[in-house]
DNA sequence: CCGGATCCGAATCGATACTG
DNA sequence: CAGTATCGATTCGGATCCGG
């Protein structure tokens, strides 16, 4: 038996075998977001080792979750098979499931293009959402986020160097929403769009304030009270 | 910062912070069936050094996932806090997902009461759900499963010691179905109940064989090819 | 027996440096 | 760009011990 199995015969630990290593998750998460070269993944993850990286990789690939995809010209890159990309349902429960318990930032802590990309497909609620483009500012990740039809589609800005040639999403957004990691409690709502605004929570830097009233229907997650520990 | 925090600012984060560590996430899925004593834990877990159960127990307190209740009499449980217990979908969809990619048990592996609990109701299926009550023996680990109105309740069963007292489940079950680790293939839908009888995969020692066929459509976890790692 | 705490060798992780 | 090599710091695993 391998000596780091946890010697059950059982789905969950099966599970835990194949995405339970430390900085394993993280590493789907980025992928679902789409492939991603060596050096975008270390980008992504600011604090990984490199040896983990593609220690993970590795295993990733032995457990049948990622594999490795030779680029025509040059470079290669890593994407989810499609039994890794079926992990996505899991990973948005997850990220709601987390959620609930976030805090304030701790020095230190960032927001990735793709954190923010999942973040927003977690909390993406398609029954509630109307159609919109919205460009979205926390921190220094910018992302364009469009909602047709119940579905969702992320993309990410570059935030330095205005793009010059056709990489902006066809026109402008119906709003830009500047915001701190405090826009955590709107989505969570714990405050409502008035009050975010009146907070200084979040900006609406362009568009008609209203527009934050439709974000924040279109991106939710419920409030639950995280037991104490008495 | 925290030494093994990962330095972003994200929901996946949060929860893997929370319930990431090694054997964390098992302890967890004992819980869901119910508090459980330190004993029990380490019994269910029987390859877990009991300095990590005690460290895990008391991170998981501290996160606001478990708690700690005093029993009346003697002794402790264990306990899911309302927001631990609120981890119990994500937990189902994490089986249901490493269900897909387990092979056969390697040389050690045991099944244990509450990972069998946890895998059936992880494979049920309320649609398809017909009443009945099954008795099922996988290894020494023996279960009462009954349906009704599309709800599953499971309760353990001691193997050896017939129970004299009321212990048991009010009469006898429709079907004692008795079944090896090759039962995973009856539930992934990789056999038909007819070749898991003529194969040996399961046996059914009391009632109507028939009865497998409506076990087979009450616990099932579609079948889904892991990527090939190519 | 229950509920851990302590000790120690082995394995893993993290940080940095280095390479084809 | 895509990793490998190295090495000290941590953590894990196994065993033992201890108070109630």
């Amino acid at each position: 038996m391998a000596a780091r199995s946890y010697g059950q015969y059982c789905g969950v630990t099966t599970a835990v075998e194949l995405i339970g290593e430390r900085w394993s998750l993280l590493i789907v998460r980025d992928l679902l977001v789409g492939p991603r070269r060596y050096t975008d993944l270390k980008q992504g993850l600011p604090r990984i080792p490199t040896n983990i990286l593609s220690t993970r990789l590795k295993e990733l690939q032995e457990g049948g979750v990622v594999r490795r995809v030779p680029l025509l010209n040059c470079g290669l890159v890593y994407e989810l098979t499609p039994y890794g990309r079926s992990f996505e349902p899991v990973m948005l429960a997850l990220g709601r499931w987390g959620f609930q318990a976030m805090g304030d930032p701790e020095d230190g802590d960032v927001v990735t293009p793709d954190s923010l990309t999942m973040a927003l497909r977690t909390a993406f609620q398609a029954e509630d959402a109307t159609d919109a483009d919205y460009e979205l500012h926390v921190g220094d990740v910018a992302l364009r986020a469009s909602v047709r039809d119940g579905e969702l589609r992320v993309a990410q800005l570059a935030p330095p160097a205005p793009p010059v040639g056709g990489r902006m999403p066809e026109g402008e957004a119906d709003a830009v929403i500047v915001a701190g990691p405090g826009i955590r409690r709107l989505i969570g709502g714990e405050i409502t769009p008035a009050e975010a605004l009146a907070q200084d929570v979040v900006a609406v830097v362009r568009g008609d304030a209203s527009w934050l009233d439709s974000f924040a229907a279109t991106f939710h997650i419920a409030r639950m009270t995280v037991g104490s520990t008495t």
